[in-house]
DNA sequence: AGCACGCCGACT
DNA sequence: GTCGGCGTGCTC
């Protein structure tokens, strides 16, 4: 008999079993948990013998299943430590597959081509192939180049160099809707489709992916973040693609940066780690800058495509009129590209036709019954939607406050209202709405790319979905409506996400021969990140961030950890949070700020505060929290998490 | 009295 | 996560 600790995918540590059976690290077994039987993998921890012989239970039985790759576990093991979450909730990232099972059918993956076909390279992207080709254990590479200067190439040649060598491949891309013009890209480069990872597979695709990534027959797999995880046994490569992309912050259940954790996964499988973006975010920036990854630049645009001219439109002196939300610039440049037969983008990042409803009669704002958030107009399906939690109430006729018949009037534009703003102004020009609300499949996506390269549209109104990765020969014009939106409410990160996304929807002008023309629209015209952006000055606007976040300790140059409480009880959740602020221990510049009311105080029924930890860059902060925190029980009807290098300040 | 529901702790 | 125990309060 022997004493094994055995983790289950649930959120809690390893457990320690007795067992007479043949097990190693790795294996999967069942054993008695709770009131009934769960599967749990062996894992490597050291009995402290503490626990009395006789409570502990025995393993049932071993799985036939090969075992979990080690470099699985210690990156289990790794991210937990570093997150602070528990280790059977990162476990569960990684088994994120019925376990077990054997499929009669398998999928096969075809093998990718690494020779398939053979690509012109300019002589930047050359020597951006030759350096990275030179890499051969653990190093991060920061590909940087403008829209259009032709980095999916570079990678796709690294790629084809690790294939040769028979090592596998892993790409996480930011949003999977996205990906069918890259995936169109990848098998025109190697012939085949990749093996993916996303959270719309079913159950068997999934457990399918999940064995042939274990067992190396998926060569190369494309994924979201949560792809990560995946039991890779023979890894040469990680692309992470838009590396700044904020959807890479994983902000549920365990909250990780998977750009930062890809980092540590190539790391344990000493290969090379490319992160690829025009716009890179401020931490690469700085790493690559300061030489501790490799700054591989691509400064033209691939087959002297031009960036487009950019201007600002001074809102402020905007003229009056009935027509709200489209400036006379941008109306006449619109209607410039339409006798041209050129198409236009105007961009919004804001769904629904007016973002709050507020009644004439008695001021009452409509709010949603569960979350601190203005209730969103949406004319297209007649109701009042929170984008925080899904809530959704018919449009009312009366104020349900007051009863004021036909009192509430719509506040602010949104996607909707521009798109009708645009029908008054051009009722000839053909219009298309492009939000998260009219794209839910692939295929939708896939259908509209196509009538728009077919000069089927001649304006497109939308939100983010339109901002990366697309390539439209005959758009010449791209209208910002607001682009001050994103620079309101002080949020660390706020200008960086403004210049990252503005930077790539102008980007989306002019990519062919055509030059092309992006208006800014602001009541801000003097702001800085607004004239980096009219002067397309990266540098300008990086230099700013940069010396800002040092003078006040920010990351990258200081840390940042949010302990975020959240409970049904106010009074409850907000005497805990008071309670963990009491108990923080001093230390030598470490500071503590907070407890404040989260922005969004409620959130689908339950009540936030949070608390912000500020660490200079070189102190154990983790050890720090754990100091603090190991041991204090809180009311189990209130939730406390904690956020490593927090993105969000919800 | 009977039971539905929500809270709360245990899980080796 | 998932379970059971237990207290509260509503209904028959």
């Amino acid at each position: 008999m022997q004493r094994v600790f055995v983790l289950f995918p649930v959120a809690l540590g390893a457990y320690e079993y007795l067992t007479d059976l043949p097990v190693q690290v790795g294996q999967f077994v069942s054993a008695p948990f709770g009131k009934k039987k769960a599967l749990g993998v062996v894992w490597p921890q050291k009995s402290t013998e503490d626990y009395p012989e006789e409570k502990l239970k025995k393993i049932i039985s071993v799985l036939p299943e090969p075992p979990l790759p080690e470099q699985t576990i210690h990156f289990v093991n790794w991210v937990a430590g570093y997150t602070l979450a528990p280790l059977g909730a990162v476990l569960k990232m990684a088994l994120n597959a019925e376990m077990g099972k054997v499929s009669k059918k398998p999928l096969v993956f075809m093998p990718p081509n690494p020779d398939h076909t053979q690509i012109d390279f300019s002589p930047a992207q050359l020597k951006a192939v030759k350096a990275m080709q030179a890499l051969k254990n653990f190093k991060v590479a920061l590909l940087d180049g403008v829209t259009g200067s032709g980095k999916t190439e570079v990678y796709f040649e690294e790629m084809a160099h690790v294939l040769a060598q028979k090592k596998q491949v892993l790409v996480l891309l930011p949003e999977i809707i996205l990906t069918t013009a890259w995936l169109k890209r990848f098998e025109s480069r190697f012939g085949v489709t990749p093996a993916l990872w996303h959270s719309a597979l079913t159950p068997k695709q999934r457990r399918d992916t999940w064995e042939a990534v274990r067992n190396g027959s998926a060569q190369v797999l494309v994924g979201a973040r949560s792809a990560l995880f995946l039991p890779f046994l023979n890894l040469g490569l990680i692309v992470v693609d838009e590396e700044h992309d904020p959807s890479f912050k994983q902000e549920e259940g365990v909250l990780y940066q998977a750009r930062d954790m890809a980092i540590v996964r190539a790391k344990l499988a000493d290969c090379p780690i490319v992160l690829a973006s025009a716009t890179p975010s401020l931490e690469t920036y700085t790493h690559a800058r300061e030489g501790r990854y490799l700054h591989l630049k691509l400064p033209e645009r691939y087959l002297g495509a031009q960036l487009p001219e950019t201007r600002i439109v001074d809102m402020r002196k905007k003229e009056k009129g009935p027509v709200l939300f489209i400036s006379k610039e941008l109306k006449e440049a619109l209607s410039d590209r339409l006798s041209r037969h050129e198409q236009s983008l105007l961009f919004l990042n804001r769904r629904g036709y007016a973002p709050l409803m507020l009644c004439r009669a008695c001021g009452n704002r409509l709010q949603c019954p569960y979350c601190s958030a203005w209730l969103v107009e949406h004319k297209g399906s007649h109701n009042l939607q929170c984008h925080h939690c899904g809530y959704t109430m018919p449009t009312p006729k009366e104020c349900p406050q007051c009863h004021e018949k036909d009192s509430l009037v719509a506040c602010g534009p949104g996607v909707e209202r521009i798109a009708e703003e645009v029908a008054t102004l051009f009722p000839e020009a053909r219009i298309a709405q492009i939000t998260s609300d009219t794209l839910t499949h692939p295929q939708d996506f896939l259908a509209l790319m196509q009538q728009i390269e077919q000069g089927d549209l001649d304006i497109l109104i939308g939100t983010q979905v339109l901002a990366k990765g697309h390539h439209f020969p005959n758009l010449t014009l791209v209208g910002v409506i607001d682009a001050d939106m994103g620079l309101a409410g002080g949020d660390l990160r706020a200008g960086e996400r403004t210049f990252q996304l503005l930077q790539q929807v102008m980007g989306r002008a002019g990519r062919e021969s055509k030059k092309g023309l992006a208006l800014l629209q602001s009541y801000n015209p003097e702001n800085l990140i607004i004239n980096a952006l009219s002067q397309n000055d990266r540098t300008a606007f990086l230099t700013e961030e940069m010396t800002t976040r040092k003078l006040l300790n920010m990351p990258p140059y200081g840390r940042l950890a949010s302990i975020i409480v959240s409970g049904r009880n106010q009074l409850a959740t907000w005497q805990t949070i008071q309670m963990l602020a009491k108990k923080a221990p001093l230390q030598k510049g470490i500071e503590l700020l907070g407890p404040v009311v989260a922005p969004i105080s409620k959130l689908r029924g339950k009540f936030r505060y949070r608390l912000l930890v500020k660490a200079p860059k070189e102190a154990r902060l983790q050890n720090y929290l754990h100091f603090w925190l190991d041991g204090i029980k809180i009311p189990a009807s209130v939730d406390m998490r904690i956020d490593i290098d927090p993105y969000s300040f919800f």
